[in-house]
DNA sequence: ACAGCGATTGACAACGTTATCTATACGCTA
DNA sequence: TAGCGTATAGATAACGTTGTCAATCGCTGT
């Protein structure tokens, strides 16, 4: 092994295997016309040199680029880390790079910077994470723009396009058909940012769960959040002032739980003995905090695996084919923020 | 502003402004023996068309390539993100490309990983952030190889080259002195990660502290921990089954102190009431949890940007230049978690 | 055996930039 | 004013790959 400097070239493995170029070109992209065994010497010979494509070079000769951005605003740092380790993984194995771009939802400048983006690196094709997922602006842009993109857990599914999503309705569903087998009734909820989907998804699977269940739907137990810690303390603590508070509280995300855990703490409220908290996304903050959270784990490196793999496939194909949506499924985490509901 | 293909190229830049490309090229690169007028007139025409140099056929032709990686292994999420935000905030003012990589400390492939790295997408100098800021062997073979690096927080501050660092040894001593000052004697301290240059330093911070106010060293109250909950679950489980146990613990980090947190409301002892506990690094954890966590704020964030400007400066100039390591400061942030010794 | 035709292969010109080497312009000394 | 050295500028060849188009191979049907 030797460093830095003089790596292999594609002209190297053609004289070693006694073939053109070209031909090497078309083994290492998957070219239609090359004979099977002409192909495997090629690919011997690569396999002994250790040959990889120049990504530089395929850039500047090709007609596609080889880098994938992540657009991604500000989610939680653990949600974002297995966001870019999927995308990572499955850029890494397809031979691709990933860009970061962080980038305001509601920035006014996000076009141009996006545009900006794709002129200098090349690229072919984004990953958009929530809320981008759903930056109808900025999407119709692409298209216009002639530029690929596969979303992840948008809310507008009806949109044409490849998009990874969980079953959030679903998991939701689930998870309060639990607390009500505790014995609860009166179940409060703090909505996620109003901007992502998942928080839209998250509601629906707690309206549908209490309708299912014949429980009242009691609007002073909705309230907004924004997903952040903050927002979960502020709507905990107007929760838990009602005089007719709730014995489960069930937040869109851990984050926010974390927050009511907080909120009982100061208030002096016992977790699980008088109130029943949830959150959703099995952070590893819901394992930190005391009493550890109930929540509902989702995949979201697969997500973002999935979701890489598409776009790149649709990049190669140059946006011909339409691999359509794939959806994954949550499973409940109970641990020890939830239990029975007090006897009243 | 027209998206997708057809981007402006030097060419078109060196017509317009009367001049050769390779003029150009020597505008963009900074490059000496350039007529003031004519830089002038270049500039402005980079301007007009929105000129921007591909980084592929830069790659390609130039003796350096444009990517910074990242190496990192493993640590928590929202250091990592901080970490990367600062680099990518250089990279980009730069017009440097960061790529991540994701590596083991200990993985036997580590160096091989690195060369291909190096090798497959011409990086000419990589940031290392702990605990690879101290992986000896690494660092000897970049060197060898002539790739470039700058380190983050190391131990071993005698290696020559370019490092940032903040003084985890007067926080450390100066969070211990804070404790002390609340009245407590028998201060417990959990360890970091042996591999990490932080865990040291804040080690002695404390050892210092503890002398310097002439408080005794109990070897019981010295424990190992690795940095992570789980650790700190442990440790603090040590710590708080003693016969004599501390009053106040130091966690050499907030994930450990969560921990710590985690055993006493487990064990029933009141926070701070009984037992103060104190972390490190300010994560967002600290604030998440009940009580919030006393810790120490460090700018990872902005260490990682000057890192980041260091190496590309080294870069620039063909690591001709020996940039000095800089330092940072930490602040002490006192939340809810420490107090006043309890009355014996 | 031979034309015909698709499957397979190759030669060579891009792609946009930097590096090298050469040519000109300018300013100074004798 | 000639001569010389040094700033400044340009022409052209890389860099490693893909795209285009032409050439050849190997089979089919007669």
């Amino acid at each position: 092994m030797q460093g830095g400097s003089g790596s292999v070239t594609i002209h190297e493995v053609a004289e070693k295997a006694g073939v053109s170029i070209k031909t090497v070109s078309r083994v290492i992209n998957h070219e239609a016309n090359v004979r099977a065994d002409t192909k495997e010497r090629v690919l011997a010979v690569i396999a002994e040199l250790n040959y990889r494509p120049n990504p530089s070079a395929r850039h500047l000769a090709g007609t596609h680029g080889y880098n994938i951005a992540l657009l991604y605003d500000n989610p939680s740092p653990s949600y974002l880390i297995d966001l870019q380790s999927g995308a990572l993984e499955s850029c890494h194995a397809e031979g691709f790079h990933l860009i970061l771009q962080p980038c305001g939802f509601h920035d006014q400048n996000l076009e141009a910077t996006i545009n900006n983006l794709i002129v200098e690196s090349r690229v072919p094709g984004l990953i958009l994470s929530p809320p981008l997922s759903d930056a109808a602006g900025l999407i119709e842009k692409l298209e216009q723009w002639g530029v690929l993109h596969a979303r992840i857990a948008p809310i507008d599914v009806a949109r044409p396009g490849p998009y990874v999503a969980v079953d959030d309705r679903g998991a939701a569903f689930e998870l309060i058909g639990h607390l009500i087998e505790q014995g609860h009734r009166r179940i409060g909820i703090i909505k996620g940012h109003p901007d992502h989907g998942a928080g839209h998804w998250r509601y629906e699977g707690y309206l549908t769960a209490m309708r299912q269940h014949g429980l009242p739907i009691d609007e002073d137990l909705i309230v907004q959040g924004y997903f952040s810690f903050e927002s979960g303390l502020e709507a905990g603590r107007k929760l838990l002032s009602l005089s007719d508070r709730p014995t489960a509280i069930f937040a869109a995300n851990d984050d926010m739980a974390a927050g009511v855990l907080h909120i009982a703490h100061d208030m002096g409220i016992d977790v699980p003995g008088q109130l029943s908290v949830a959150g959703f996304d099995d952070t590893p903050l819901s394992r930190h905090v005391w009493p550890s959270l109930t929540t509902v784990r989702q995949p979201v490196q697969e997500m973002a695996r999935q979701a890489t793999m598409q776009l790149i496939d649709r990049i190669r194909k140059r946006g011909l084919s339409e691999s359509g949506p794939s959806a994954m499924y949550c499973s409940l985490v109970i641990r020890d923020s939830t239990g029975a509901a007090p006897n009243l």
